[in-house]
Parts: structure tokens; C-alpha cells; sequence
DNA sequence: TTCGTCATGTAAGAAGTTACATGATTTC
DNA sequence: GAAATCATGTAACTTCTTACATGACGAA
């Protein structure tokens, strides 16, 4: 796919920038902010990132900017123009492929599990349960927050990507647990048929 | 984290075309092949990757590689040494963090929906739904073959990683479907409550 | 006065993709 | 004989991260 192909105006980490400056992030600093504490389990972006796409949001007039120091302490606030507003609409209701990218360095090493002997297997389908688990606890742990949001504030999607994270790591773990549960079953049938 | 404290003597890339190596894939092209074809849904790899990635195995010492060509095709095989074994097996149960890398437009998109009105919104669960589902229903197609490797070549991993990208994958879809439901069910009441 | 946080930016480098380049073999 | 597949490599480019650089403010 060519880059003139798709009807991407945008790099999508500015896509991302004006969504945040839409909710109402308004410096890069908060953008950064808001992304660690929310969207950071499906989308990362770093500082180094965002200061640019902001510039290149003003160029294309799509938010508006002016310096708001606070003190002496310089600070550049955002907001978003009418144009932004039809841009990052346009983006969300773009009917273009939503490309889902994973990179599990667990589940590499569990294809390869054939190679080490039982109980080293099994300890590597135990670090992916875990490591699934305790992501589970943490988004746990965030969900009040959410919840809060979605009730007070208007914001309610946040609170329904939590709950499809949550989803899909809990059946991550639950297949793990599940999985070793049957690779002992099959262990104890073969030993049993072995050693009368 | 700095390069140094972690002690991955080789890159990531390296490692999963030192497992390929081990699995009986002979040259980079299937190597490449393979990847395709099996861990492509949780990890990607280019050949413009993988044939430096040989080149620097060989140099280590962990492969070991010669001219083997088709008629005047040129080709090059390679297999694992006993070095390339040890390697392959510590890096398997080496007690290291597993990153999980997801970038995922879908749920970027989504988790700016309050932006939207609610027919927007709904269109873009199911696009995320379907996403999931066509998945699934691609894993499922493959699984035959793998079910079949692991019966009768001893490969049973393969297996265990494809049940687990089934099992999220459609932990994704139901909480999608889930969600489009909770979200009619909550505005079909508010408008009971509002127009009596 | 030191540490953590607020705040913005750039530069260098790593990692990865796409395109370029080449050529043989097989299949239709 | 054209198209698909086998097969290997490099160059250019994009993207993203980490490190560098700077400085104010507030709390302990």
C-alpha cells in the first residue's frame, strides 16, 4: 500500500493529539500525561512525538495555539478550530481497515515451547498467565476512575475500552490456565499408558 | 532500560529466525514463509530482516550455513549448531519480562467516541467486532493444519499459541457485542425516562 | 538545597518497512 | 511466452525511542 493510496491526511499520532486536545488536554505536557493513564495498554506516544504533531496541527489549522506561561514557567496551550473538529470526525468515521498490531515476544517463545522439555514449557504458559493476570488487575485498578468519568463527566468510551482490555486479557489467562490444565491431563494419560 | 541491562545477547529478530532454524526451516525465504503462515498474528518479520539476522547468526556461530543450490537457483540452507541450541533454549527460559505490544487503531478510535453520536459510535464497535471475528474465523481455518503437525510431527505449540489468539479474539468480539447491547439497553431507557 | 514535577524542545540512533535490483524455475 | 513462485540481497526511507538540553516551581 502506497502512501498516496490511503486517504491518511494525517500521521495517525496526530490524529491522537487532536483527539486529546478534544478532550480537553490542552498542553503537550498534559497530552503525554492523559495518554499514560489511559490509552497507554493500545497506543503509546513520547514527548518527542507529540511537540511536532502539535506544530504540524497549528500548520494545517486544525487547533489553535497561544502561550499561557504559568509564571515564569513557559507553557503553550491548544485548542481545537472548527476544522479540527471536522477532521478528527472524519478520522473516526472513516470507513478504512482498523489495523490491529501485535508484538508478544510470550507468545514467540510458547510457539517455540516444542523444543524444551515439559515443566519448562508449562513455566513459560505460567509467565504468560501471570503477565496477563496482573493486567488485568491493573486495569481493575483503574476502573473506578473510568467508571467516573462515565458517569459524571460524559466521557463513557474510555470506561468501554477498559472493559474490552480487561476482556481480553482475562480470556489470555483463562485460556493459559486452561492449556496447562490439559497439557497434565495428556502427560498423566501417556504415563499412565506407559507404566501400567 | 538501557541496552546493557538487559542481557539479550542477540535481537529479538535473531532469535525467532535462530527458532525457525531449529524447526527444520532450512533458507531465509522459508523461513520467511513459515512466519507468514504461523506467527504472523503476534510478531512480523521482513526479509530485508531476516537475511542480515543469518548473517549474524552464522557470525556467532549459532548457525551454520552453505551453498545448496536448485539447479541454477541459488540458495543458501543453514542449520542450528550446538552452540545455536543453547542459545535457543536460553533465551526460552530466560526469567526476562515478556513485553505485550499492541497498537490498535480500533480501540484509539473508540476510546474517542463521546465525540460522536451514538449510530457513529455503535458502527464503530461493530467494525471493531467484525475485525475480531474475521480473526477468528482465520485462525480457526488454519487450525486444522496445526491440529494435524501437532498429532503426527510433534509440533503441539503451534496449537497452544493459535487457541490463544482464537481465545482473545473472540473474548473481543463478545465484549463488543456485549457493549453495543448495554449501550442500546441504556438509551432506549433514557428515552423512556425523557418521553414518558 | 535537593528532589520531584511541570514544561518544551532537538538530536542521534535504533528498528523496521518498502522499494530497488537481479535472476532462475515452474506453471498455465 | 507471460505470470507466479523461488530465492537473495541492498538502499532509501519512515517511524519511533532515548538521550541530550534547558529551565522554572514547589515541597521537604
Amino acid at each position: 500500500m502506497s502512501r498516496e493510496d490511503r486517504t491518511q491526511l494525517l500521521p495517525l499520532p496526530a490524529y491522537v493529539v487532536l483527539g486529546m486536545i478534544r478532550l480537553g488536554r490542552h498542553s503537550g505536557y498534559e497530552i503525554k500525561q492523559t495518554v499514560e493513564l489511559s490509552i497507554r495498554f493500545f497506543w503509546t506516544i513520547s514527548h518527542a512525538q507529540i511537540y511536532p504533531a502539535l506544530e504540524q496541527l497549528e500548520q494545517a489549522g486544525l487547533i489553535k495555539g497561544r502561550d499561557d506561561p504559568r509564571g515564569r514557567r513557559r507553557r503553550r496551550v491548544f485548542e481545537i478550530t472548527r476544522a479540527g473538529d471536522a477532521a478528527l470526525e472524519d478520522w473516526l468515521t472513516r470507513d478504512e481497515p482498523l489495523p490491529f498490531e501485535l508484538r508478544d515476544i510470550g507468545l514467540v517463545k510458547l510457539f517455540f515451547a516444542d523444543v524444551l522439555d515439559r515443566d519448562a514449557a508449562l513455566d513459560l504458559i505460567e509467565a504468560v498467565r501471570h503477565r496477563s493476570a496482573a493486567r488485568v488487575a491493573q486495569l481493575e485498578a483503574i476502573r473506578p476512575t473510568a467508571a467516573t468519568a462515565a458517569d459524571h463527566e460524559g466521557y463513557s468510551y474510555p470506561l468501554v475500552t477498559l472493559r474490552l482490555g480487561v476482556a481480553y486479557h482475562q480470556a489470555l489467562a483463562d485460556e493459559c490456565a486452561a492449556i496447562a490444565r490439559d497439557l497434565r491431563r495428556a502427560d498423566a494419560r501417556s504415563r499412565r499408558s506407559n507404566a501400567p
